[in-house]
DNA sequence: ATGCTTAACTGATCTAGATCAGTCTGCTGC
DNA sequence: GCAGCAGACTGATCTAGATCAGTTAAGCAT
């Protein structure tokens, strides 16, 4: 696999230009690839010098324990994605990362990054865009989770994933494979199991979406939209200082 | 105002080694100072080609708007903090910020920023590690309005704005002054106006905080953490990167 | 001095979503 | 062939927090 064809080069690549030296500096940066199987985390809060990855395929999902047992899923992972990017930063890990499902993701070295940063500092600027973009994804997530009703949030969840899937090829307009749980979906969105049940009932009976089987099939797409308050276009941010 | 004394740059210094070339190029980078009153915002979602500040006195909110006409207040900057560095990156703002108090603020060029990557990579690292920092504020935000019950989220909220306040000298552990209304901590909380007043009511009752005119007083600091479940390190990152 | 506005505050009522307590499937292991 | 288990699914009940409809007090403008 070259960095033209790989998940994240390709994510990145679609956004800002990158000359072939920095396509060529990038590829170096998957130094390992490792497989995981899904279920048994790879990074623990508090964990120290950890290194961060890169999602080749697979859904893997970022999440914080809270002391009465709970947990608060932050955000999915998808191929193309940066995992631990912050932990490495901060050196010290602050949130749990689960594989979903097995996973391969190349491992990135905390010095290769840096050292990536002196080479070509448009990269530097590229990763913070990468950064900024994780950022504005938790946002609207925030803004979900605090200012929208339980069918909302559910179904601007399955648009937003349809996006970012459809980004890296593995989504269409009619729907994506996704090995989300019930449960898990529950601890994304702030909800319990019983109610993310209901909830998936009724925008199935309102003709809307079906998720079943491990498969979310769009029925009424625009319908979607309307009833999640979908914004389209919050996704295609390009890169002005790249230019 | 030196480098060496600006809320950024000391608070930039409190983790990362810089350089006096590093704090000469930060220096730089603040061009134009700006004054802004309170309530009138400086950025709306969709404007294009914004430029970013630093604060350096004064509070100010970033917001997102939605369809509904409610907001949620996706987290507050204080002197020292960036404001508007997403949109820079993506071109386009993607929230709005309102100024909570008259504010001033340094205006900070895309072109400079990107120019001074070049020179100093560490500065990028050091920007990236801001900007991660930031984020892994909102990560904590979202974790409380998804998990956590109105009294828990509220403390934790007055505990965090005071560790952040602590660290460019605007708070202490007895308490300090802050600028929002009731209605400024529903939005930001996810909570109503009248719910937030009854939570105060009862954090003053148990003896643990009390917000009144403007102050907030930690009569009980041990206490609230206990019930905010604050873990008081979070804030408390070091750059690995930069050592 | 008398409105006008903005924020703090309160009681009464309502409801979205949690919690409890299950059932029903389809696996995996033995 | 059946126990054990996870995930999807459901009905009944409960409750945290929203919503509605106010009052009170502090500016500040005319």
């Amino acid at each position: 696999m070259t960095a033209l064809h790989s998940p994240f080069a390709r994510k990145l690549g679609a956004f800002v230009a990158l000359s072939n030296i920095e396509f060529d500096v990038l590829e170096r940066l998957h130094s390992r690839r490792h497989v995981f199987p899904a279920g048994r985390d790879i990074m623990h809060e508090g964990q120290v010098n950890q290194s961060a990855y890169i999602l080749a395929s697979g859904w893997v999902c970022s999440y914080k324990l809270l002391p009465g047992g709970t947990r608060q899923i932050v955000d999915f992972q998808i191929p193309g994605d940066f995992l631990g990017l912050r932990s490495v930063l901060f050196r010290t890990a602050d949130h749990n990362i689960e594989p979903v499902t097995r996973i391969e993701a190349s491992e990135v070295l905390a010095n290769d990054l840096i050292n990536a940063f002196s080479t070509t500092p448009r990269l530097a600027a590229a990763v913070l865009w990468a950064a900024s973009r994780d950022e504005a994804m938790v946002v609207e997530h925030l803004v979900g989770i605090g200012r929208r009703d339980a069918k909302g949030r559910m179904a601007h969840f399955l648009l937003e994933m349809g996006a970012r899937l459809k980004l890296v090829g593995l989504a269409t307009r009619e729907g994506y494979a996704c090995p989300l749980s019930q449960y898990m979906l529950a601890d994304a969105l702030g909800l319990s199991a019983v109610h993310v049940n209901r909830v998936l009932r009724e925008l199935r009976e309102d003709g809307l979406v079906t998720f079943q089987q491990g498969q979310v099939t769009f029925d009424d797409f625009d319908g979607l939209v309307t009833v999640a308050e979908f914004d389209r276009h919050y996704l295609d941010h390009e890169g002005p200082l790249m230019k």
